[in-house]
DNA sequence: TATCTATATTGATGCACATCTATGGGGCTC
DNA sequence: GAGCCCCATAGATGTGCATCAATATAGATA
């Protein structure tokens, strides 16, 4: 563990410059995330215990209608930014920490050489 | 400078859900790294041996006219990832670090408690 | 000054998208 | 089953934006 944690903060590599088709998939995903609304969704579930949001408290959150938080919803998770359960009549929303984290590495700056 | 780095290593503190008003501003860059070209512009300054890169040679990379080339730059300096400096007839891009690590940060998910 | 190169700006165009209202479907409770 | 709540989908609409051709500007050179 200790270990692990002091490979993750050693300085990123330099990357190859990023392929049309890897951009082009990554751009969907902070396209998503350059919504203001997807932003705050987003932030709102990060900031929840538990990680885990209903949907309707996040209806509640904006003074938009529900259709439109719906569609943000649903835009987040075809990027793979949530993911969603069932459960009665209410869905609950959570992050993938994985996406995000694959997303926060990409903007890492290698060392300025 | 360890203790810098050991203090960058630390987990994340839980983050409270972002305003309205900064969840705008950061929507903003976030939209700007969501079109493919601009992510390629990014990722070409990024991977680039002494961290600076001649426009003519960003515009040279996609087979897109100069004007869109020109107008994804500005875009990118309007956010504040890239800055812009002419020398002689040549204009150079660099990255800006700072901007580029505030998002990464926000995308560092706290520890799934 | 005239001119060539490198970059930025302008104006136009077609498509993508954020939002709404209306409606559909799934799952409770009476 | 009837009615209600939660959420998703469909369709319409206005705005935003990526792109281009044309043009303007800045700097070098002759």
């Amino acid at each position: 563990m200790e270990i692990l944690e002091i490979l993750e903060c050693s300085p990123p590599p330099a990357r190859e410059p990023l392929d049309a088709e890897r951009a082009a998939a990554v751009a969907r995903a902070f396209k998503a995330l350059g919504d203001p609304v997807r932003l705050q969704i987003v932030s709102i579930v990060a900031s929840h215990a538990g990680g885990e949001v209903c949907a309707c408290d996040i209806t509640g959150a904006f003074e938009l209608s529900q259709p439109t938080i719906s569609h943000h919803l649903k835009v987040l998770k075809d990027v793979g930014l949530l993911t969603s359960e069932r459960r009665a009549s209410w869905v609950y929303y959570r992050l993938v920490p994985e996406t995000l984290g694959d997303l926060s590495a990409l903007l890492t700056v290698p060392a300025t050489a």
